[in-house]
DNA sequence: ACCTGAACACCGTTCAAGT
DNA sequence: ACCTGAACACCGTTCAAGT
């Protein structure tokens, strides 16, 4: 299942060395197969087959382990973003396709984001990421302080994701009969809902498609973005 | 301290009852005055004045009582928002209020944010809100599915809040000798840094300011918003 | 230099028992 | 109906000790 889970078969006298890199790619791989939840201190050493009191020796804690995990992540992101250079098209398609390009990679961390928001030391991977869309927008004529404002703007966004506040993943819609139920307290949100589900009655099976969201929003920001070029 | 501590004194004989209510709005206060991870089971109960498994009679457990807080919280926020009710202006001046009384709320309670993103349960208070808003855009003449874009567009910004990514909030710029230090391996992140200290001196003691920038981020989503009204 | 065992101070939660 | 005590299966982390 985990390829880093090569660990020394019971009786056999050595064992892989452990190392930070390891430690960190094992805690990588336990978090996409088991969920984040399932990263313990603990789990990751039997994965590794050492003991948990042994990853102490690579790094200097949990908090320290999870700092390395998204630094990790930031690197496979600026690795898939360097892959085929970007070229062509104004600074505001080259973001748009470096930031699609990063949203894959987090596509395939699933809990990603939650750790990089919980982090509050900068992740060097992470700021050279930041450092490239940066130097996109300055290509693209932006001033110091329009280029400030815009990546506080993009937030988030600026590495593929946004919360999801009110649509649990792959959700199907109420029934109608849910929505009857519903319409007292929510008229407006279910007005909204019926006419969706008439105007597209395919959309009964998970009517919310995140990618086609996530785009109409990133593409509000940088047209607005872009106009605002012009004017400061 | 905490006002919901009313406990008992060590030898007297009635406490007062517990209630779900009484629960929660402990459950904030603790959040509140001691942060998120001080919130455990045993010193909920601790500051009630009641035993750890006393609780579960109240809520069914740790993500319940979540829950609950969320949807309090939320509560907060619809009364907030309904209190001096919102009249005049257009649906985004109406929106832009309504979003910037909700994020005085949730400055109140700097731990909720995170709470809002770890729950997948819909709050019926939460619902509530979000159906304002639909009714805002609504009588501003959204179709349903702008408004549904919209709303995912917005994302965690309709609550008044957004990820910062790359600022631990009220951290000091960094300090020209630092600077010098990471122009080579973040030449655009450095070069902004060096312009926007150059136009505004004052901005070496925390150059963000976190109001201004969530104004401009949402100022430039609802501008968008505005523009594609008139399309579709 | 690298790894470990035993131990500590915490968690959330169950279950049977009290009033 | 409401609350509790003892107990279980976990956590992250320390410290002194092994090779």
């Amino acid at each position: 299942m985990i390829d880093v889970t090569t660990q020394a078969s019971p009786g056999s006298e050595s064992r892989i060395r452990l190392s930070r890199e390891r430690v960190l790619r094992a805690a990588v791989a336990v978090a996409d197969e088991r969920g984040i939840e399932s990263l313990t201190m603990r789990r990751l050493a039997e994965v590794l087959g050492a003991e948990a009191m042994s990853l102490y020796y690579h790094v200097s804690n949990k908090d320290d382990l999870l700092d390395g995990v998204v630094d990790l992540v930031g690197r496979e992101i600026n690795e898939a973003v360097a892959d085929p250079p970007v070229t062509g098209g104004g600074w505001k398609d080259i973001a748009r396709r470096r930031i699609l390009t990063a949203r894959e990679v987090l596509l395939r961390h699933r809990w990603a984001p939650a750790v990089f928001e919980s982090r509050t030391a900068a992740s060097p991977e992470v700021l050279r990421y930041l450092d490239g869309l940066l130097g996109i927008m300055r290509g693209g004529g932006f001033s110091s302080d329009l280029a400030h404002h815009a990546m506080h703007a993009l937030g988030s966004r600026a590495f593929g994701f946004t919360q999801e506040l009110f649509t649990p993943a792959g959700a199907a819609p109420p029934s109608p009969d849910a929505l009857d139920h519903m319409a007292a307290q929510l008229p407006n949100l279910v007005a909204m809902l019926r006419d969706i589900s008439h105007d597209d009655p395919d959309s009964t099976l998970g009517w919310c498609d995140d990618q086609a969201e996530f785009e109409f929003g990133l593409d509000l920001v940088l047209d607005g973005l872009d106009r605002l070029r012009g004017t400061r």
